[in-house]
DNA sequence: TTTATAATATACCGGTTGTCCAAAAAAATC
DNA sequence: GATTTTTTTGGACAACCGGTATATTATAAA
C-alpha cells in the first residue's frame, strides 16, 4: 500500500484513540498528516471508509498474532486458548476499540454498523469454534451459550475496571472468566441447560463471503462511476466488465485484459485484484 | 414540569427512539413538538441536557417500577429479583436504551458520558446488593465479581440476540443467567475465587451525592448569568446567594427571602425548589 | 518531451448546533 | 382594564461539520 496512504491511516488512528472517533474532524487528520483535503478524498472515500480501513488493518493484524500463537501448540491447551483471547482484548484495549465502536453506532452510516456487527459475531463464531476444540464435542449443544457467556464476562469486567480507573490485569480478567466457563461446563453437562440454538450463527454470512461483497461492490462503484465519464468504446468495455463480475465465477484472466484497454485505470486494476486475492 | 416541556421531552424521546439520537436533529424535534427554536434552547441548554433529561426521566420510572415489584414480598425470593431485573432490561430495549447510550459515547460530551457511566455504576452496585439480599452474607466477598458477571451475560445475551434479530424472551435470557449465577455460587463459595474488591464500588460517588453536585451547579450557572444583566443591588445580592450555596449547609429560607427581591427570578427560584427538594 | 497521474489549495454546498435579538403574545400584577 | 413581566416566536447569524468540484501544479511514465 501507498507510504503516503498509510501515514494517514496511522495519523488518523492516532487521533481517534486519543480524542474518539465523531471529535476528529477531517481537518485534524488533513493538519496531522500534512495533506491537503483533495488527497484525503483521493485515498478514501469518507471519514466512515477510513475508519473501516484501520479496522481492517488492526484486526488482520490481530488474526496474524492469534495464528503465530497457536501455531505448534495443541489446539485443546486453555493456555493457548486464553493467550489468544488476550491477543485480542489487549489490542482492543490498546487501540481504544470499544470506545470506536460505539462511536460507529452513533454514526447511522448503515455499512460501518453492519461492519462491526459482524465482526462482533465473528469473534463470537471463533469462541464458540475454540470452546469446542477446548472441551471437546460434549459441549457442542452449549458452546454458543458459553461463547456469549465467557464473551460477556469479559467484556463487561473489562468495561467495569476501565470505568473505576482501576488497574486489573487483562489475563487476570480473562483467567477468571475461563474459571467461570469450567465451571459452567462440569454444571452445564449435567442440567443439559440450553439457551441458544447452536446453529443460529452459521445462517450468518461467515467473514469471507461478507468481505467478498464489500470488494464486489466497491468494484462495481468504481465501474459505474468510470462509466458517468466514458466514451462509447469504454462504455461498452466497462459494461462487460460490470457482466462479468456479476457472474457466478469471474474470469481473471479475460477481466484483466480487457481492462488493460481502459485508459485511466489504475483504481480499477487496484480494486480487481482486491476482488481476486482471496487474502489480503 | 412545564406541560410544553414535557411535550417536548414526549416529541424527542420518539424521534430518539425511531431514528436515534445522533440522526435527529434539533430542527426536527422542533417540528414534531410544534415549538421555535428559542423556547427549544430556553428548556434545554443543548441537546445533550435533553437527552439526559430523558435519561433521568426513564430511570426514576423505572426504579419507581422495581419498588412495586418488590413491595410486600421477601428480598431473598429470587423471582421478585427476576422480574426486577427484567424490568429494567425491558425498559432498555423498548426505549432502544442501548443505541441511545452508544449515541452518547460518540457525542464526546464529558458531562453526558459521566452521567452514563454513573448510571451503569449505580446499577452494577444495586445488582451486587441484591444478589447479597438473594444469596445471603456468605457470597458477600464475592458479590461485585458475581453483579459484573450476571450482567455481562445478561446484556451481551441480548446484545447478541438483537443483532441475530432472532426471537428469545428477555425473562429467559435472565433466567438463564441466573441460573448460571446459581452454579457459579456455589462453586465460587468453594473455590474463594475472587477478583474485584468488593468495596471498589463504594468509592464511587453514589447516585444522590452526584445528582445535587448537578443541580448545584445548574445553579450556579443560572446566577452567573443573571449576573451579567443585573444591576448594582441586584449583583448584591445575587453574589450572597452564590456565596449561600456553596456553604456546608445553605439555609433554604434566607435565600428564598433573597431572591424574592430579585427581579426575573422565576428559573432562578425553579432551580432553587429543585436544588432543596431532595425528591425530585 | 510529452503525457498520464497524483497532489494541491480553495471555493463551495448543504447540513449541523447553538447564540442572539427584536417583536409579538400571553400571563401576572397592579 | 391597564401596566408590567414573562414567555414565545422566528429568523438572522456564527462557527463548525463532511463532502464535492475544479483549476493548477508537481511528479512520474512513456
Amino acid at each position: 500500500m501507498n507510504e503516503r496512504k498509510k501515514k494517514v491511516m496511522e495519523a488518523a488512528h492516532s487521533l481517534f484513540i486519543e480524542k474518539g472517533y465523531a471529535a476528529t474532524s477531517i481537518q485534524d487528520i488533513l493538519e496531522k498528516s500534512a495533506i491537503s483535503k483533495g488527497t484525503f478524498y483521493n485515498y478514501f472515500p469518507s471519514k466512515n471508509e477510513l475508519l473501516i480501513s484501520i479496522f481492517e488493518k488492526i484486526h488482520s493484524e490481530t488474526d496474524q498474532l492469534r495464528q503465530e500463537v497457536i501455531a505448534g501448540r495443541p489446539v485443546q491447551d486453555k493456555e493457548v486458548f486464553i493467550e489468544q483471547v488476550k491477543v485480542k482484548m489487549e489490542v482492543n484495549k490498546r487501540n481504544n476499540l470499544f470506545a470506536l465502536f460505539q462511536g460507529v453506532f452513533a454514526s447511522e452510516d448503515e455499512e460501518l454498523k453492519k461492519f462491526v456487527k459482524q465482526h462482533h459475531l465473528n469473534e463470537l463464531r471463533w469462541m464458540q469454534r475454540r470452546l469446542i476444540e477446548v472441551y471437546g464435542m460434549r459441549i457442542r449443544a452449549f458452546s454458543l451459550d458459553l461463547a456469549v457467556v465467557m464473551f460477556g464476562i469479559i467484556q463487561n469486567m473489562l468495561h467495569f475496571v476501565i470505568a473505576i480507573e482501576e488497574n486489573v490485569k487483562v489475563e487476570d480478567v480473562i483467567s477468571y472468566a475461563m474459571r467461570r466457563v469450567d465451571a459452567a461446563v462440569d454444571e452445564i453437562t449435567v442440567s443439559k441447560d440450553v439457551l441458544l440454538d447452536t446453529r443460529l450463527l452459521e445462517k450468518w454470512q461467515p467473514n469471507e463471503l461478507q468481505e467478498q461483497e464489500r470488494k464486489k461492490s466497491k468494484l462495481l462503484q468504481e465501474i459505474g462511476a468510470m462509466q458517468t465519464k466514458a466514451d462509447k468504446r469504454t462504455d461498452q468495455l466497462l459494461v462487460f466488465l460490470q457482466d462479468e463480475v456479476r457472474e457466478e465465477a469471474p474470469r481473471r484472466l479475460i477481466m484483466e485484459t480487457v481492462a488493460k484497454e481502459i485508459p485511466q485505470n489504475k483504481e480499477l486494476v487496484r480494486l480487481m485484484n482486491d476482488f481476486f486475492d482471496t487474502d489480503a
